[in-house]
DNA sequence: ATCCTCCCCTAC
DNA sequence: TAAGGTAGGGGAGGAT
């Protein structure tokens, strides 16, 4: 069996190159968070010396139990919910089986892991994140995994869909420097009653349509994007065209499950340097029309027009979507409202190549029958929560008092939920907000046969969050690595080089002075995975 | 009260 | 084969 365990580091408190103070040099780290694993405390953390290897490799060779990641199961749970179409727990029905019956809530738990390092200061952070698994005795086969290549993180990171959306903004701020000026941010202070005109624009399928652009022969024909075309492969959809989706094929599914819906879908590659290029010209198509944009990703902004509007708002909105497909070949769709909140809502609505306006006074007929799971920030763990007691859209949710909410959801998000089932949103597009982190994890291909794998895995991911610590010009004080161990009793995963069920677990420590050295990070990390005390083998 | 650590949840 | 990341919001519970 193998094992595969999951750690990740991650660093708080980060702070702008240039000022950090420290204080006492002598205590570097501060044993305080460390230890609070408690029991353990072997003292890891604060000797090196112990630290070194013998302690990790001992415990980690020791024991044979085996770990493995974690994320199926919880998947499974993220995507139930739609139409049932495709049912992801069947999909991964792994973790399912896997026993051992977690506790209360069905199936909340997301089996994401990750890993991360952060540091901070004030306001920056940088995290790390490693993972790792026992590779199974024999079979060292696994062409792409950290067994195999002595440069896995660097490649990883290149082909993988999710780091390239996930650091993107990063990327946007530097190129749009100039234009961003920080300014308020998310607050939720709209004292000034009067009425904002916002419009939330998003590129349709943004991933396929860029790929396709020049290919208008594909365009009605369903294609989805994907590494790969294998039709039993466990590789993952990234986006599917509007043609695709009427067969039920959806982001996030395995490319075997489409395939199995629409065995003549079409699967073309990823092209990251050409979303780079068509979101640039996206944002500058948006910041020609107006100075209040806030970037949510790549392919998807707010716009607040209440003082850049000298037309009526749909025009405008019809103007910026023409320039847009002039300049990009690519179609986008746009919401108009009153609030950010009805605006998303109305992009919904509108997709694809289209736009829709919701007036106030037509926003409680809209939400009557929307489902709760469509509000944004509301995924399925709250929604099951609410439909376990017949409460699945916002008209019945408006019969709950704030109180009740409160209970059950705690105060932000009762009043989240509160507020959002009555189109009530006072949140302000804001441009750029301050990082408060930086972080750097792989939940895929990571295999270890001993403890030399897992410190070599480890060693490379602090020396990725250093260098881009160092890109963003901050630093951080406070590292956290959180690793994923393979489940007890979880068998082997469904998907090629993934992390299957895992446990997650995690440590931070705080440190006198701000960092980005790698040497610094690679000290702490090595001391928190200590901490840990998780096997490898 | 407020802060801190270790999670969980969400979205792209 | 295939590339399951990243970051912020928020809560529980303990320390201060
Ligand atoms: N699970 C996901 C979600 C998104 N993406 C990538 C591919 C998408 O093209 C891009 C933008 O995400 P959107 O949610 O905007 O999805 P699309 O643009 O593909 O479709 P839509 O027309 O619904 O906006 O992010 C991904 O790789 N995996
Ligand atoms: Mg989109
Ligand atoms: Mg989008």
């Amino acid at each position: 069996m193998k094992l595969s365990s999951f750690f990740s580091e991650k660093q708080n408190e980060i702070c702008h190159k240039g000022e950090q103070n420290n204080q006492n040099k002598d205590i570097e780290f501060q044993p305080s968070s460390a230890q609070e694993g408690s029991q353990y405390q072997s003292g890891d953390c604060e000797s090196e010396a112990s630290m070194d290897t013998l302690e990790l490799s001992k415990d980690s060779l020791s024991s044979d139990e085996q770990k493995a990641s974690a994320f199926e199961e919880r998947e499974s749970g993220d995507f139930t919910v739609d139409e049932g179409e495709y049912d992801y727990e069947t999909a991964c029905s792994e973790s399912r089986n896997d026993t051992d019956g977690n506790l209360g809530v069905p199936q909340s738990p997301n089996a994401k892991s990750r890993c991360s390092n952060l540091f901070s200061t004030r306001s920056t952070g940088s995290h790390l994140s490693l993972s790792l698994e026992k590779s199974a005795a024999k079979p060292s086969g696994r062409p792409h995994s950290t067994l195999t290549d002595p440069n896995f993180v660097e490649n990883y990171f290149k082909y993988s869909r999710l780091h390239f959306i996930g650091t993107w903004r990063n990327r946007y701020r530097k190129r749009f420097s100039n234009l961003l000026e920080a300014k308020g941010i998310k607050l939720s202070a709209d004292h000034s009653g009067k009425k904002k005109t916002i419009i939330h624009i998003d590129m349709d399928c943004f991933f396929v349509s860029v790929v396709i652009r020049n290919m208008p022969e594909l365009h009605d024909k369903p294609v989805a994007v994907c590494h790969s075309d294998n039709p039993k492969g466990t590789a993952e959809i990234s986006s599917a065209n509007y043609p695709a989706r009427n067969y039920g094929i959806k982001a996030g599914m395995f490319v075997r499950d489409a395939k199995a819906r629409c065995p003549h879908l079409m699967i073309v590659p990823y092209n990251f340097d050409a979303y780079e290029e068509v979101a640039d010209q996206f944002y500058g198509t948006l910041h020609k029309h107006c100075s209040k944009v806030q970037a949510l990703s790549c392919d998807e902004a707010f716009l607040d027009m209440t003082e850049c509007l000298h037309d009526n708002p749909e025009e405008v909105t019809q103007r910026i979507r023409s320039e847009i497909f002039h300049a990009t070949k690519c179609t986008a769709s746009a919401g108009i409202a009153e609030n950010m909140l009805l605006a998303r809502l109305a992009t919904r609505s509108a997709k694809p190549n289209g736009q829709c306006f919701i007036p106030s006074e037509k926003a409680d007929d809209y939400l009557s029958s929307l489902s709760i799971k469509a509000l944004p920030g509301i995924g399925h763990t709250v929604s099951s929560k609410l439909k376990s007691k017949e409460i699945e859209y916002c008209s019945q949710l408006r019969n709950v008092s704030k109180d009740a909410l409160h209970k059950d959801f705690g105060k932000k998000t009762g009043d989240l939920l509160w507020n959002y089932c009555r189109g009530i949103d006072h949140s302000i597009v804001g441009s750029v907000q301050e990082t408060k982190s930086v972080g750097a994890e792989i939940n895929w291909g990571v295999r270890f046969n001993d403890n030399k794998d897992a410190e070599h895995f480890l060693n490379n991911l602090c020396k990725e969050v250093s260098l881009r610590l160092q890109g963003c010009g901050v630093q951080g004080r406070t590292i956290t690595l959180k690793v994923k161990t393979r489940r007890e009793g979880a068998g082997e995963p469904i998907k090629y080089m993934g992390c299957g069920d895992c446990e997650t677990t995690s440590r931070s420590m705080t440190i006198a002075g701000a960092t980005d050295s790698f040497v610094t990070l690679q000290r702490i990390a090595k001391q928190l995975f200590s901490a840990l005390h998780l096997d490898v083998l």
